[in-house]
This record gives structure tokens, C-alpha cells and sequence, in this order.
DNA sequence: ATAAGTAGTGTATTATTTACACTTGAAACA
DNA sequence: TGTTTCAAGTGTAAATAATACACTACTTAT
């Protein structure tokens, strides 16, 4: 019994001093991460949403997360999550919130942490695992209700993602290596929700100096073909060391 | 033996499939709150830190944190510590990162949450409390090597305090609720360690309409006295709810 | 050749930011 | 009762940045 992860009964309440309650009991946490995957297709922006392969919620629809292991920091169980996923050892990931409701899981006492990841759909070829019976892109305007708490670590994702995306070059992480301005704005208009004057956006990414031209241009398109350009991540690493900042 | 803390030792690696490792080894960790206090005094701003009094890291300089308790939030938690040590219930409090290398305590696995809060130091007096042997408020810019990984908890934060301070009104909680532009330009300046001109700082921030005019003046001062303002939180909320954001 | 369609550029207008000098008013002192 | 001191508070010209929008350039398709 002692060994059981903290009741959720509401009647064990510990409304006592803290050196009445038995020490092991402040060692009793669940600890987990739920990922919020960010990709772009199509001009939308989706997120990757799993169906849960176990109780509880078996068969709902849910965040991918993992409890995290004993050995495990939460980034590392993190990437371990995305990895049986996507195969993909590599991500952008980044820390949104954490969630300690007492009453968030139904089950026994688990603190999540929200982290969001951001990839190119192209290069990943998600399928299911142990634990995801199955696993879908979904358009970020169609998440439909999820288990848990899931709509709210989704929800402050998004809104995480809406506020860096404009200053931090999340947005890269996003696209093939090698893209086009109109890729780009397209991209920023689908995270962002907006509509940018194409003429202003190139003067104004085109002015932080952190795009390489590739002197490349794309193919096969039935138009003139615009040039292709990658993020220089050293460029950028040097510019924001002098204090710089990418404004959309 | 099973019911105490996980091991820290290094050979208790877990690189087996995770049907391997026991059940209640994913239960086992334990979770704790550490705060970094701001406060604002003789245009300084400073940091609440205390003096551990109890092991590990007795004696030595720490941020103010103790482990959450079976029953709280992490939020709960964070009122709780603030309380015991300043007495004040309400404190604006906002989460930064959650900490959770896994030998990042010497004794147990414990992921800690840091959070942040910003206090008027003329309405707090903290005092020593049951695990802190004393309290300081220290300067930011003189806060010597802390217990734990607390000397990154503290960079973290008052970084995330630069970047929030600019856009939320955080600042005003550093002063008392009636204060006068010089203050407040001057409190700005001491947390981003910048200078503005007066006469801008002016029109920016009351351009904002966010501030009430108290129609009431400074006294005792050997000049002309100035206004005095409050924030006016009802109207901030009519402003950022129609999209606005301040902008410092 | 020319039409269609997107790539990419130039520029005038408007809005915002910055720098800095100025005026105002209360208290202190002669 | 001036006059000085000190910070409060204002006005404005110049520089910079944001916006709107029209234009040219180039490649494919017909």
C-alpha cells in the first residue's frame, strides 16, 4: 500500500503541519511531459494529436506525453516521446508551463510539464507506438476536445508559440532547410493568423541579414521561380549576441 | 528501503525497457517550488534570498523554496513559502522553468518549478522563518553563488522579468499604489539597467491611458512636487482585451 | 509572340521614435 | 518679497520606421 502512487481520495487532505504528514508522502510524485508538435502543411499549421493505446482515456484523443523516467530529465523524456513518434532524434523544444492541479490526473498525482516542438512535416512520418494507437495532423483551428487537461496545455502552446515565433527564429524549424520568401510568409501568416504586405515582409526578414541566398531557385513551378534561401543560424548567432532581435 | 527517496547513485541506471523498471519507481520523485522575489528600494532592484537552515546546504545562501506538499499546487506552494517568510498572503506570481537535472539535488530526485514574484518592499518585512536561518535583500547585480543549481533559477528569472516587464504590468508592483512618473521611469531603469529621457518615457507610458491620475501631489519634497498616479487595472484589462500591450 | 501569374522592387505617405531645449511651480534662502 | 534652485512637466524638429500600393521582371503555357 505504501508503495502505491498518492490516493486522489479528497479525504486524505493534509491540513496539518507539514512535519505530521510522513515523509515519504512528499516523494510520491508522478512526474510526466506532454508535447505539444507543431508542423506546417498546406498553409496551416497543425499539431500532431495522438489516441491514447492506454488507460486512462484509452482511445481518446490526447497531447503525445510519456511519464517521465526515474533517470530522465524532462527534456531528455521529452525527446525520447518524439522519437518513438517521428523516429527523429532532433528537435526544437522548448518549455511552456507546468500543470500541478492536484485533480489533473484521475489516477494518481502527476505534475506535467507542457513543452512545444516545432518540425518540418516533410522529414517526419509520424506512426503509431507502445503507447498511441494512432496519430494525426491536425489543423490548430480543429482540436477537438482532448483528455486530461490537454485543451489548456495546447491552448497556452499555441499562444507561447504565437509570442516567440515573433522574435526567435522558430519559425525555421518549421520549413525544409532550403525555402522561399512566400514559403516563409505564408508560414508566419498561418502561425500568426494574419496577412503581412509581401513587398514590406521581404524588406523586413530580408533587413535582419540572418537569410543565406542560396543563389537556387525553385523548380517545376508553371511561373518565374524565386530564389531559395536557408536560415544561417551562425549569422544569427552573431547578430543576437549585438543585441538583436527578429521583429515580424 | 522502497519507501525512501530515489537513489542519486549513479550506478542505479534504468537503460532497460521501461516494463523493466518497477512500477513505483515512476512515483517517486519529489517536487518543490523555488521563488525569486523581486523587490525595488533606493533605485536598486533587488533579490529576497535566505539563509538555509537545514540540510543539504545548511547555512548557506539559497533562493527561498521547499518542497510541495501532497495536498497543493504548485502555485499553492509558492503562497505558502512567500507567506511564511514576508506574512503577506496575495503576491503576483508567475512560473519560469522547471529545473529537473537529475542530480540537481544532493539527497533525493526532486524537480523544482521556478517562479518568479515582485513584492513593494515597504509593505513586506521578511523574517526568518522555520527553514530559513535569515532573509536579505540583496542587488540583483551583487548576488554572490547560491545552494542547489539556484544560481541559474535566479539568471533565468530576472532575465524572464527583463522580457515581461516591458509588456505586462509588472512593474507596478514594485511600488507602492500611489507613485509618481519619476518613480516609476526610475524603477524601469534599474530593472533593464537602461536610461530613457523623460520627457518620452512620459508619453509613452501615459499614452497608454492605463494610468489614473490621482490629482494629488508629492509632499515634503524641496521642489515642486509631482502628481502622483495609480495603475488602473479595470482599465487595463478593457485595453489588452481590444489588443493592446505596453510597450516600454 | 503574347498572355498569365508570381517574383521582386521603388517610392511617397504616414506614423513613431528620438533628442533636446524649453517653460512651470514649489521651496529655500537672501 | 524677490531670486535662486531643482525637478516637474511640455513642445517640437529631425530622424527613423511602418504602411500602402504601384510598378517592373522573368518564366511557363498557349
Amino acid at each position: 500500500m505504501d508503495d502505491k502512487p498518492l490516493s486522489k481520495d479528497p479525504n486524505q487532505q493534509f491540513s496539518v503541519p507539514y512535519y505530521e504528514i510522513p515523509y515519504e508522502k512528499f516523494f510520491q510524485f508522478g512526474m510526466s511531459v506532454d508535447s505539444v508538435v507543431f508542423g506546417y502543411h498546406d498553409g496551416q499549421l497543425k499539431v500532431l494529436l495522438i489516441k491514447r493505446g492506454a488507460a486512462p482515456f484509452k482511445g481518446e484523443l490526447a497531447l503525445p506525453g510519456d511519464l517521465v523516467y526515474p533517470n530522465e530529465t524532462i527534456e531528455v523524456a521529452a525527446h525520447r516521446i518524439l522519437k518513438d513518434l517521428t523516429g527523429i532524434d532532433e528537435h526544437f523544444i522548448r518549455q511552456t508551463k507546468v500543470y500541478s492541479q492536484v485533480d489533473r490526473h484521475p489516477v494518481a498525482r502527476v505534475i506535467t510539464t507542457g513543452v512545444y516542438s516545432v518540425i518540418d512535416i516533410a522529414k517526419h512520418d509520424p506512426h503509431a507506438s507502445a503507447w498511441a494507437e494512432g496519430v494525426y495532423w491536425v489543423p490548430v483551428d480543429e482540436v477537438p476536445h482532448l483528455a486530461f487537461d490537454h485543451d489548456c496545455i495546447f491552448r497556452d502552446a499555441l499562444e507561447i508559440l504565437r509570442d516567440r515565433v515573433r522574435k526567435e527564429p522558430v519559425g525555421f524549424e518549421l520549413l525544409p532547410s532550403k525555402f522561399v520568401l512566400a514559403e516563409l510568409q505564408g508560414l508566419y501568416e498561418a502561425v500568426l493568423n494574419v496577412k503581412f504586405d509581401k513587398a514590406n515582409f521581404r524588406k523586413r526578414i530580408l533587413s535582419g541579414k540572418f537569410l543565406r541566398d542560396l543563389n537556387e531557385f525553385q523548380e517545376g513551378v508553371p511561373h518565374r521561380p524565386a530564389r531559395l534561401y536557408s536560415f544561417d543560424a551562425n549569422k544569427y548567432e552573431e547578430l543576437t549576441s549585438s543585441g538583436f532581435s527578429i521583429q515580424v
